[in-house]
Order: C-alpha cells, then structure tokens, then sequence
RNA sequence: GGCAUCGUGGCCGAGUGGCUAGGCAGAGCUCUGCAAAAGCUUGUACAGCGGUUCGAAUCCGCUCGAUGCCUCCA
C-alpha cells in the first residue's frame, strides 16, 4: 500500500453545482488544473464574508496541488466600477467611493488592493497563479464584445452594447445554472421603463456608454464607455485558462446573475460549454444574515484581531479564525458569533499542544495504531468534496492516540511514527494552512524572559518543599497576572505565555 | 410571488438508508499541598405530520420556520 498523496488524486469529488451533484474529478487535461475564481471588487476593505470564499478556494487550491496537480489558479481584481443599479444614470462604485474620499480612482482601487492583499495574507491565503485586473483587459473584453454582436447575441443601442437574452435562449439555455426559466423571468420581471434601451428586462449589459462626467472610460467602437461586469471574467478566464477550463468558481451571490452571464457570454462567443466544474462557497453570516458591504451587516478582519468591535468578547488570531471556518463546510452557510469562535480558539489550542507531542514521541517495535488506515481517512475526508470538517474530526482522533502513545497505552513503530509526522505536517500546514503553534511568546521574547521565569520557579518550588505555600501561590498568582501560566506535573514545573 | 438552499443534542458543526462524527460547554475521575493546566470517561439529537422500506436523521409528500438569489455584492 502506498500513502503517496497522488495515489488518491483520482479519488476526488466535487459538487458541481450546475448539476447538484457530486461528480468525479477528471480535468480536461490529465495533471492539470485551470481554476477561476471571481475576486472582489476593489472600493472598499474585504470584510470576513470575502475573506471566506478566498479561504474556501485557497483550500481547494492547496489540496489539488497537494494531490499533485499542476494547478494554474487565476483570481482576478475588478477594478473598473460597474454601476449601482440598472438605471442609467448610474455612477459607478469606486468612482463613488473616488469622490467620498477625494481620491483618484486608481489611488481606492490601489488602496483596497493593497487592503485585501495584506488581509489574506494574514489569513494565510496562497497568492493566485495569475491575478489579472478588468482595466489591463478592456481590449479583450472589446474583441469578445465584437464576437457576440457578430453571432447575433448581442446589439448596439446609443453607444451601449446589451447581450440579447431571448435570442440566445433561443439556441441556448439561459438559466442553466441558477435553474431559472427564462419564461418565468419575462413574466415577472417589472416592465421596461420608458428611457430604457433595453430590448428586455432580462438583457445586461456588455459595454456602457460613458456619460460626459464618467472618469474611467476607454474607446471602443461604439465610443467611450466601459465594460458591463460580467464580461471582464469572460476575457480573463479564455484568457489565461483558454475557452473551456475545469473550475469556475465564486461565491453563492455570484450564481444569478454574474456566473449565468458569463456561461451565456463564453457560449456565444466560442459555442463551447466554457466550464466543467462550477464551485460556489456559501455565505458567513452575522446574526443569521449575510455579510454586506450595502447593510452594514458584516464584520472587517482588523476589528477581530485588534477587538476593536461591539460583538466580540476578546481578540482572535487569524490563525484561530481561518481554523473556525474550516470546521464548517464551504457549502454550508456558516454563522459567525462569539461563543462559535471561542470554542474554535479552544479547540485550535488543544490540537495545537497535542501536534507539538508528535516531535517527541517514543518509537516502538511494532504500531497498536493503525496509521495507514488513518491516512486514508485523512484522504477520503478531503476526496469528498473537500470536507474540511472531517480532516479536522480526524485530527482530533490522531490527538487522541498521540495521547495514548505519550502515557505509554499504545505504541507506535518508528516507520509509521514517521509516516504520522509527515501526514500531519501536510494536513496542517500544507492543506488546510493552519500552523498549529502553542501559545508560547516570540522567540525573541522568550530567551530574555525565560531564564527569569525559570528563576522564579525555583523559588517558588523551594517554597513548596518547605510548604510556605502562601509564598508558592504569591508567585503562582502574579506571573498569572502577566500571562505566565504554571503547569506543575511530575516531571516537574513547566510554563507558557497566555 | 418565482427559483434555490437549509432546519441535527446547551452552543457550533459533520453525516444521506442499518455501523461512535468531531469541537466547545456540562458532569464524573486521575494528577496536585490546594489550584490551574492537561489527560481519561460520559449523557442528551436529528423541525412537525404522513408515506416508502425488514429498517430513515438520511428517500418521497405536505406543513411550519430560516436563509440566499431574483438590483451591486464573496
């Protein structure tokens, strides 16, 4: 039996939501991945919501390649506004956001770049392969543009471009992935308003006529204007990934109207089906609704980790919070409260003390635990559709024999003693990108104040063999004070920072 | 109103026809001068009603409830 990770990378399934089913994973091209995933749009700070899907997909980017897939991962910035609403005489969201700030428009896109850049960081988030930005595409965008008003999908109105939604529908599926029917989306859709240039309600728009007072505008042949949302995906992902790629994926808001967009743009541009697999993240919610930029309703990573905030009882790592998410599974709505994150704080801590055993572990001649079953578990957790939740259930269940090992209740042979150590190294670190660290101090803290405590200790036990135990509990209670937990044991006296 | 998803024990959260999920909290125990920490052990569950089945949390129907999308949103 080999344990290798490509041994079980013909083992996947994922939910596709298109057919809400789970389905084989089989790539296009054997070895190789092509993965898009919509990224933000760049006006504002990503609260928790966004850092969700970006963690969702971060996973699924590590474990295929943990599984030995070439994987080319493309996240793209959206930096060109779309409009507020439908109407007209909408003005664009980071022009907005321009103005309330008194910034250029490149200076917020810049700005909030930075900002979603430094907060998955944090999180620990692997940088995509290819990160494209809608404005470095717009002559892409234009050509495909071009391309469906030549098949006759799309037409001109006043210097806009709206993609013909009934007459694509009429050789092609509109609503094949949200499960919508287009007939049912006539009927009850609001009636065009009269200044409208749209044929029907259910059109979008591919390129929009830039008023005189609009800032970011390009020439294209209908004149200036910018390009509808859901095209820049279409240019970017053909791009980088060509007409037909393996994984399309984005959050749950995304499915109607964006992701059903761009299925009909890439169908009548290229009369391909452009994607094998779609994948949608569901939502974190925050008092049982969903994060929104518009509602106010969401929470900004910094205000976590800095407690900065009216519903936290204490500050969280970003280590504590991405560990929170994974416990859940991506496509289950997840709901983020206090007492949730407290016991995934106290759960990451006690995962984080046992792993630390696993360096010290005595070896034996033979294993009473099964390992290698183990590791196959660990496999068919993550196999199944990425189930996070239960690599993590199985974690506990290694703390658990670890444990029994350290008391001497089971023993391990040094070969699967290895293999453990390995496994759990790539779990943890390399798939879910959760450092398990126990909560000692920086290192440069703790060679100056270490020896101190050691100082301290002594006395302290000096104190205890004479049972002066006001003394010994004097100095238990003030190092408490300053973060310093005692632990006494029969080994003796040990300690760790809080 | 339409489409979709979901409803699991005190809390969070896996599981899709028969086999313990897991975590947190609670209870008991071990260790300890006493604690703390840690470890061990452990209970309560599948929204309601009806159906299919030898057997359902898991499939089907209905009811109730929640959420998402239908306008920008991860």
């Amino acid at each position: 039996m080999t344990l290798s990770s490509s041994t079980f990378a013909n083992e996947l399934k994922v939910y596709n939501s298109i057919s809400g089913t789970k389905e084989s994973f089989v790539p296009l091209k054997e070895g190789y991945v092509g993965m898009y995933v919509c990224g933000p749009t760049v006006y504002s700070n990503v609260h928790l919501g966004n850092c969700r899907t970006f963690i969702s997909f971060d996973i699924i980017f590590r474990y295929l390649m943990h599984l030995g897939f070439k994987v080319r991962y493309v996240r793209n910035i959206t930096d060109a506004g779309h409009l507020e609403n439908d109407a007209d005489e909408g003005e664009d969201k980071i022009a907005k956001k321009a103005k309330i700030e008194e910034l250029e428009p490149m200076e917020i896109v810049q700005k909030y770049t930075v900002d979603f850049h430094q907060t998955l960081n944090q999180f620990n988030v692997l940088a995509p392969s290819i990160e494209p930005t809608a404005t470095g595409h717009i002559i892409e965008q234009i050509e495909i543009i071009k391309s469906i008003i030549d098949k006759g999908y799309a037409y001109e109105k006043n210097g806009s471009v709206y993609f013909d939604v009934i007459a694509f529908n009429a050789s092609h599926d509109y609503g094949k992935l949200s499960g919508r029917n287009i007939d049912d989306m006539r009927s009850e859709t609001r009636t065009l308003s009269a200044q409208d240039e749209k044929k029907n309600p259910q059109d979008f728009a591919l390129w929009k006529k830039a008023s005189s007072k609009h800032i970011m505008r390009w020439p294209s042949p209908w004149g200036d204007g910018f390009p509808g949302w859901h095209i820049e995906c279409t240019a970017m992902s053909s791009k980088y990934l060509g007409d037909q790629f393996d994984i399309h994926g984005g959050g749950m808001d995304l499915k109607f109207p964006h992701h059903e967009c761009e299925i009909a743009q890439a169908e009548a541009h290229t009369d391909k089906t452009p994607v094998k697999y779609w994948l949608h993240a569901n939502m974190l919610t925050l008092n049982g609704k969903k994060m929104s930029k518009s509602t106010d309703n969401n929470i900004y990573p910094f205000e976590i980790f800095s407690g900065e905030n009216s519903i936290l009882s204490k500050v969280y790592t970003p280590a504590v919070v991405r560990f929170f998410m994974l416990q859940a599974h991506y496509t289950s709505i997840l709901d983020l409260s206090d007492n949730a994150l407290a016991a995934a704080e106290k759960g990451y801590q006690r995962l984080s003390e046992a792993l630390e055993l696993l360096n010290t572990l005595p070896s034996s001649t033979n294993s009473t635990v099964n390992v290698e079953q183990w590791v196959s578990d660990c496999y068919a957790a993550m196999n199944d559709d990425f189930n996070t939740p239960m690599l993590i259930a199985k974690l506990f269940e290694a703390c658990k024999f670890i444990q029994g090992i350290e008391e001497g209740k089971e023993s391990i042979s040094s070969e699967d003693l290895n293999l453990l150590q390995n496994k759990i190294q790539e779990f943890t670190t390399d798939v879910l990108g959760v450092q398990f660290e126990s909560s000692k101090a920086s290192q440069e803290n703790t060679a100056l104040i270490s020896p101190l405590v050691e100082m301290l200790l002594e006395e302290r036990n000096l104190a205890r063999d004479n049972k002066d135990y006001q003394k010994s509990d004097e100095i238990r209670d003030k190092l408490k004070q300053l973060g310093i937990e005692i632990k006494d044991s029969k080994e003796g006296t040990s300690f760790s920072f809080n």
